[in-house]
DNA sequence: CTGAAAGCGCTTACAG
DNA sequence: CTGAAAGCGCTTACAG
């Protein structure tokens, strides 16, 4: 822990000016290959790095992003890790808080961030109050991530849309009669999505729906949903907005004597581990966490270079088939 | 987007020097009521933010801690959450890295992070060669989460030992006459630990046992458990080294025709959200993940101060029973 | 209690 | 191609 060499130390050691130890590690001027190899070994030797604080201080670049997380995201890691390696690739380096579930103090951090000038942006997986973001007096660009933007339509609704509309579909063809929604909280834009595309579904299909509860992501809510029901609601189709809805939905039937399936199809979304080992096995969406991650990122360069985002990779939903969503009994 | 305003300004506007500011700011020198109130208004009237890097290459302190994390973990962001906070309550901020799930390439990481002089500390929740850490020339001290530790036996592993012994005792009540480990990979200390907990638990109580498999942390190594044991080790014990190896074992148990509980009876680790809407529902390790991340830091905090460490918050673990665990079958 | 001056370690015009 | 000088925005002895 003793004193870090500086820049000045490997101009001294190579016999060259400090100057031109900034120039062969910028690489924005030309140096003499044989300069250039003095320096670097010097460098080597010396063990030296350049004090990144003195660097961003001189560039006005802090070479940083600030990532605010939710904390209710399923393997929040994942979408960390794709934000990660999109700001390595880019260089930065990523400063990740987590700002609690509610949109309210998500929002607040959000703004304090963009405000603190210590970074070149902000990007957000984590639910907001985006006009109280606009409108504050912001230092950096700030970039809500598709899943979590209320402004509009999210560009991720349609592969919801998509996912929601084959599920439904295939759980009519297996004969289940009428339909429920169990769904997220309302303050997500990922659950007003799916309700919304749920509701679609059973219009456009001309089926009988039971409507669309609304839950925090626990599984409580999908058990009490389904506990509640009047039993000659079988053979029921429950599209449920994540997995633990879903698994309790599925205690609940088998509390009451229900077969799933049989007397109930059900779906989930996540893709959450345990959900191949239940029994039954669960139908559910398989989300691309990492490359929400990443494009949020990538969304959030673009803007700090007013560049084009990048749409590439839009649209990363499969579902995953599974038991739960075998035939209905026929009555 | 405009340039941000200095302490230059605000001491302009104030009437004052800058280094006035800069001691109304650190409070580090004393300075007149009313004087302070001036700063303090020119501070709050010009939205005046300290610039970090600048504050940082004066003081040679960053600030800034390094998280290095291990992919594989459940709900990182719990330790996550538990470290911000702690951090923040120390003054300092957290950089957030994930290195993947090997050994290797977390050290490597936690060696380059150690080295590079941008940060003060760097804790690690992710398993780690030590040797390999301690070994390098460091600018900075470095601490391995309990859970990760391999250099001696973890502190964690007390709490991991009687907590596994109290299921073992509690499925040999219930009158299973046959124990097996399902663990999980054994670069991971909490899975070594475990693994020795459940050897000492069937010696020190004269069980019988068929050994302890190693698996990843998937559910699959469960499964196959479960699959290619012979149908006369009836009634069994198994104790998984966490919560989707058990699920796995359930399946696998259910497509034999065995009944859990009953047949088989099972424990798992980690409280997974899941578990409790399985059927059975499964009896669990409750884990304190949010202590955990809070644990590190102030150990990496106390070990910058020359401090000694906070033990207070050590064991964290709670037995979750629920219905997997239930009676064996008289046979 | 207040302020003038130096300097943290870098990079960037600019001159040679 | 190389280097001398200035300056990024702060804090810290130090003098008054």
């Amino acid at each position: 822990m003793t004193r870090q060499p500086t820049s000045r130390d490997v101009a001294r050691l190579a016999g060259v000016a400090q100057a031109t130890v900034s120039h062969v590690l910028t690489g924005r001027v030309n140096v003499a290959p044989a300069t250039r190899a003095r320096v670097l070994r010097a460098i080597d030797e010396l063990g030296y790095r350049p004090n990144l604080a003195a660097r961003s201080m001189r560039t006005r670049r802090t070479g940083r992003l600030a990532v605010v997380l939710g904390v209710v995201m399923y393997r929040a890691t994942d979408v960390l890790a794709g934000a990660g390696a999109a700001a390595r690739e880019a260089g930065y380096v990523l400063e990740v808080h987590d700002a609690g579930p509610s949109a309210a103090s998500c929002t607040e951090r959000v703004v304090e961030l963009a405000r603190s000038g210590s970074f070149e942006g902000v990007v957000v997986y984590a639910p907001v109050e985006v006009d109280a973001v606009v409108d504050g007096a912001l230092a950096c660009p700030v970039v809500v991530s598709d899943e979590f933007d209320a402004r509009t339509r999210p560009a991720g609704s349609f592969t919801d849309a998509s996912a929601v509309r084959t599920l439904v579909e295939r759980l009519a063809d297996a004969g289940y009669r009428r339909f429920l929604h169990v769904g997220g909280p309302a303050d997500h834009a990922a659950a007003r999505s799916r309700r919304r595309a749920y509701l679609e579904a059973v219009d456009a299909l001309g089926l009988e729906s039971l409507g669309a509860v609304e839950g925090d992501w626990g599984g409580r809510a999908g058990y009490a949903a389904v506990r509640d029901l009047p039993g000659a609601v079988r053979p029921l189709g429950l599209v449920a907005a994540n997995d633990l809805l879903a698994a309790g939905a599925v205690r609940a039937a088998r509390e009451r004597g229900w077969a799933v399936p049989g007397d109930l199809g059900v779906s989930g979304w996540d893709d959450m581990d345990m959900g191949r080992f239940m029994t039954p096995s669960l139908t559910t969406v398989a989300v691309d966490r990492v490359g929400i991650g990443r494009r949020g990122v990538r969304r959030l360069v673009a803007e700090i270079d007013g560049a084009e985002p990048d749409r590439s990779d839009v649209g990363v939903m499969t579902v995953v088939w599974r038991e739960s969503t075998g035939d209905a009994t026929a009555s």
